[in-house]
DNA sequence: ATGAAAGCGCTAACAC
DNA sequence: GTGTTAGCGCTTTCAT
């Protein structure tokens, strides 16, 4: 590569352009044009000189001029609050294989759990004119909602169906997942009942299972005993230290709800080093099925969701046209041995 | 939202552009572009003229327009083998967070280990005319090479130091991290030393580490004494199921080195499962230095690596100018209670 | 401080 | 089957 002897920016050999192609194969732009996107007709022959020229000159098609001057891009925008929970991953995993077999590109921007960047994420991702933007969740500014709303494109908001979305919705009830973990605890017997979180207030989804998981234990007379709160994204050592906090100042707990595997882990790792009989003593329960908890020596009970299937599902609906939709993926929950 | 009768696809209500803007504000297109931009001068009579009437019309600027017309983009392709190694997130979040400050959009694709794939999704970066690219590893198709050279564009390669790069080069030796898991036991006195895996065909990095592994243990006249490996992506249950195969063939292993963080915790869990005494009776060191294991009751030993910093990095240095350079983010071996 | 005009590189009618 | 002609929506000289 050449490097611009003042600054030592790389320096391109200026960039080949479809007028470079079309003058070197000798035909017009647009029969090169269309040769090059297989589109129209061409004799065989200007194919051969078109592609032989292209490959000669080394040509990489500019795909923001084509963009601009054809209607819809091949861009989808993916806004998510996080890449540290791992259920965001696996998210973007399960979307970009169907974006990528349909000639799609991703562009993906990350909120931190934040509303006020979300805004300002969608504003940017918008002005790349994708042919449609996936979410998660379904809260949003007044401001982000107008936004969605206006821009002409489908729109997917995922991994929740707990209230009113914009045209595609594609997850389960977070709600219901918290209630089914509360019903589950107390057909297992479960009485005095703790619960471990993150930080709650900017992780809507795990507000709402523990709003479900409240209102379950409501219906049966019950309430959560204790909680311990970690100010602090979900994580292992969150996990561990929330459950250690909690059973100092409630000892006699005999069952604990996390906000998620990563939380229940640490809560396991806990249990293991001061030998606390799992779930004799104490029972634990997670959310989310993560692999990890699955091949503990005790395997985590927890709820497992299908974060790749709802990917898959939103990426499909959002390049397709169709009436707005809501699509209920459901969860499972597992019962392992920890309760 | 509008659908249209016939196919249900969100009707766009033609959109605004700066023509519209600059009508309604009453001033002509560039005097709106230079407002819009805060660029170049005017009054501030035209400037609250110019912001009302895009405020009014709910004026969304279009990028690709406004890149095509300027020359660079504000886009940073990001190429990265896998989304279900935490490694790739995490590279992705230092990224992000260096490219949204500095007003960049992260475009990302997922070769899965496959480098025809990668040569093809780099083909496909390229076309939308990013300022930079970022691409995990070293090792790319010549062809994929040729372009990388070609484009004119700063090239991060990351997480790898083994070998020659094109522009920037971001990372640690992978094989000097083997090299250092070797000694690290032999120092502790293990001899008869196993070895467990993922399929190391696809995975590069992990393939220089055990090539460092082993060249380490020749050094000492020693040997891996068995090895597992598992033809699947890196995961728990993966490393557990590896453990317990190597263990049937070779039941007096003292040590065993996994290849990652992922493998080890599976082997971790096992012999939790059966009571196998840690270290005493087999000693287990893994790779990557995650969360996960250093909350384990007998803490992981492991290899840290700066994950996020190579990603903050490398964003940093592909979106400045500068000569060629290499960065050497090292890596740290923490004995944990597993060895 | 503001406007007019010329593209950026490509696609998409519409002729031929 | 192929070429000509207009733009896509914006930025950027260059006048004024």
């Amino acid at each position: 590569m050449n490097y611009d002897e003042r600054d030592g920016r790389p320096r391109p050999a200026r960039t080949i352009t479809l007028t470079d192609v079309a003058r070197e194969a000798e035909v017009s732009e647009s029969t090169a044009s269309r040769v090059l996107r297989r589109h129209g007709s061409f004799s065989s022959r200007t194919r051969e000189r078109v592609l032989g020229a292209a490959a000669r000159l080394g040509y990489v098609p500019n795909r923001i001029a084509g963009t601009l001057a054809s209607t819809g891009s091949k861009l989808i925008g993916i806004v998510i609050p996080s890449l540290t929970n791992i259920v965001f991953p696996d998210l973007l995993r399960g979307a970009n294989s169907v974006l990528e077999a349909a000639g799609f590109q991703s562009v993906v921007a990350v909120t931190d759990y934040d509303q006020a960047r979300e805004e300002s994420l969608i504003e940017s991702l918008l002005s790349w004119r994708p042919a449609g933007l996936m979410v998660a969740g379904l809260e949003h500014t007044e401001r982000a909602q107008a936004m969605l709303r206006g821009a002409g494109i489908r729109i997917a908001e995922l991994m929740d169906t707990d209230g009113q979305g914009i045209d595609i919705v594609v997850g389960y009830s977070n709600r219901e997942a918290g209630r089914v973990s509360a019903r589950h605890l107390i057909a297992r017997g479960y009485r005095r009942i703790g619960y471990v979180g993150h930080g709650v207030g900017r992780d809507l989804r795990a507000a709402k299972r523990l709003e479900g998981f409240r209102a379950a234990l409501a219906e049966a007379g019950m309430a959560i005993v204790a909680e311990a709160i970690v100010t602090a994204p979900s994580s292992v050592g969150a996990g561990r230290d929330g459950l250690e906090r909690l059973l100092r100042r409630s000892p006699n707990l005999d069952a604990v709800y996390f906000s998620n595997d990563d939380m229940a882990i640490g809560g396991y790792f806990l249990c293991l080093a001061r030998a606390i009989a799992i779930p004799e003593r104490l029972a634990l329960l997670g959310y989310n099925g993560l692999d990890v908890g699955q091949y503990a020596p005790q395997p985590l009970s927890t709820i497992r969701t299908p974060r790749v299937a709802v990917g898959e599902t939103g990426a499909r609906l959002v390049c397709a046209a169709g009436r707005p939709t809501v699509v209920d993926l459901g969860f499972e929950l597992t019962a392992g041995a920890t309760t």
